[in-house]
DNA sequence: ATGAAAGCGCTAACAA
DNA sequence: TTGTTAGCGCTTTCAT
């Protein structure tokens, strides 16, 4: 009454386990007969092969490994994860591959989960919010792990990357800000320590020229409203803000109403990562669609290519495209403080 | 230059391989001073256990499935997954467990799914998306596969549940809105043969009494809005539309504006689920909290009791709540059809 | 308190 | 084309 195993199966298909074994993974030629004798038994029997025998004989788990290091409680009001999940799954459901998921909060707890998969959870694991110094690319490849990084990384690395450009866009918006006659444009970045945020908030630095009106957050509805408070106490307050991602804008564009200001009449907004309800918002939020299903798509596919052998290879999703919406619309406000400028300059 | 196995740390510390598992089990007593040794020689070694020999010796792999029947497109605008997934990780995360997810968009891709799950992928599975009638029971049942149901199952089953209160909610709600002087509440529900969609749509008809502006939905924008235009055409047009989600929610009532409606003076709206930007639209939406994460959380702590052998038990999570926002605030609209409604009464 | 040895259910190298 | 057999690296029973 237990589950059959592939001893079961190799006696009613009068054959030894070796040819059952061939039989399914075609490493070796199997006469049609004998093929068709051993699934018709396997059929009978109900087998299904046992993953964990599999996996320790072939060393080989048909698993593909997560490890968040996010609070699992951020988790949750982020636009990004879900979709790239998904497509992740997309690619891996093709192939019956499993994703392995794991939060770990810490340093340590995150050494562990990735030792963990290295022992047999995972065959290889996809890297999420890479730092621009990330101890875990050395770590994965001192364990071993085959690997693939979202980002850029910059350093050496011997793993295979998925990149986007997020430079263009932020240069885009800011050159249709000016157009529009804005000269005091702020910048709320993610923490400056990410690939991506910095390479959002390099583009910005560069495109405008001062960090004057850069300002750190983490990504969090609470820093995107205590940094709009503090651009908008300056006493030459930007007149738009560009925000790292939709959670931080829209948590700035709240707090700047609830002052008094009309979006986008006195103060432009911009978003990050077009959260799907972005568009619904009103005033709607101009952002950046980033399309992480197509960047997990590329992710799974490129891992699964590693794993089969291929080269490492550094891939560059052109998937950026900037969504301008109402609360960027119009012209820039009559400056109340651009005489002061001019006085000063 | 291979990984370490137990053979070598036993070697190293010049005992057994038995004593070495012993040693970290905990399973049978081991002194103080061997204990010590063998946890010198495997720091020393570098020796992480292999999870794939353990699960095929201890038929156990500390690993807890998610099969997703849900289309992966779909996942990324959904509400209650990331969520629901991040309280299951934060009770798996304690126990260093790994969540294993695979996404199956057909029956037999499912089957599949839940029988590589069953061979040695997890130890049990959480079941969402639950059917009135679900094959997926039986199914469990058939293979063995210990699983945590979420929603409230009818029939009978020999699986733990998590389930929710639905009902009430959606009954304050049109309690509510009657107060407030409408009498034309339609509800457009996801797929009936959902139980949570069902219970929904339950409770709605029971408090209007009737179902003649009940329209079935799928959870989609698209049909969120292609509903919402059916009602509006209707000679006598709803004044309020309970949804299901706050994706129809918002889709219904972006059509609605699109028509010329204001949103809640011509109409009022509500949603369910509450997505984390749902507060900050413009009117704030209408909407059910349910704490996907505290779900999330119980089920994993349910599907591990199970696992630890205590009896399946059915818990109920009270955590809707119900928030009343501006989209359905203020009196009912002078209804334009009162009087048609009197010259046929 | 520890050792010896028999599996767990597969894969793959070696034979035939 | 198929059979034989030795692992894969653990856990666990049976001895001591």
């Amino acid at each position: 009454m237990d589950r059959p195993t592939i001893d079961d199966v190799a006696r009613a298909a009068g054959v030894t386990k070796a040819t059952v074994s061939h039989a399914y993974s075609g490493k070796r030629p199997i006469s049609a007969t004998t093929k068709a004798r051993v699934f018709a038994a396997a059929q009978r029997l109900d087998w299904v092969p046992s993953s964990r025998a599999r996996a320790l004989a072939a060393r080989r788990t048909d698993a593909v490994g997560v490890v968040l290091s996010r609070d699992p409680t951020i988790l949750a009001s982020d636009a990004f994860f879900p979709a790239f999940i998904s497509g992740v799954e997309a690619v891996l459901a093709e192939h019956e591959i499993a994703l392995v998921l794991q939060v770990a909060s810490s340093r340590t707890a995150e050494e562990r989960a990735y030792r963990a998969m290295a022992s047999g959870r995972a065959d290889g694991v996809i890297v999420l919010d890479l730092h621009r110094v990330d101890w875990r690319v050395a770590y994965l490849r001192q364990i071993r792990l085959p690997a693939v990084l979202l980002g850029a990384y910059d350093a050496e690395s011997p793993f295979s990357s998925v990149r986007t450009d997020d430079a263009t866009p932020v240069r885009d918006l800011v050159a249709r800000l000016r157009e529009q006659g804005h000269t005091r444009i702020a910048h709320v970045s993610g923490p400056l320590d990410y690939v991506h945020s910095h390479a959002r908030a390099g583009a910005y630095v560069r495109s405008v020229g001062s960090k004057e009106l850069l300002r750190e957050g983490d990504f969090t509805a609470g820093s995107g409203r205590a940094l709009t408070a503090e651009l908008l106490d300056l006493p030459d307050r930007p007149t738009a803000i560009l925000y790292s991602n939709d959670t931080m804008a829209i948590a700035g564009f709240s707090y700047a109403r609830s002052r008094g200001l009309v979006v986008p009449d006195d103060l432009a907004v911009a978003g990050f990562d077009d959260d799907h309800l972005s568009a619904h918002l009103s005033p709607a939020l101009t952002s950046v669609f980033t399309d992480p299903f197509r960047r997990g798509r590329v992710a799974a596919e490129r891992l699964l290519a590693d794993l089969a052998g291929e080269p490492p290879e550094s891939v560059t999703v052109d998937c950026n495209e900037l969504r301008l919406r109402a609360s960027t619309a119009g012209a820039a406000p009559e400056a109340p403080h651009t005489e002061l400028e001019e006085e000063f300059s």
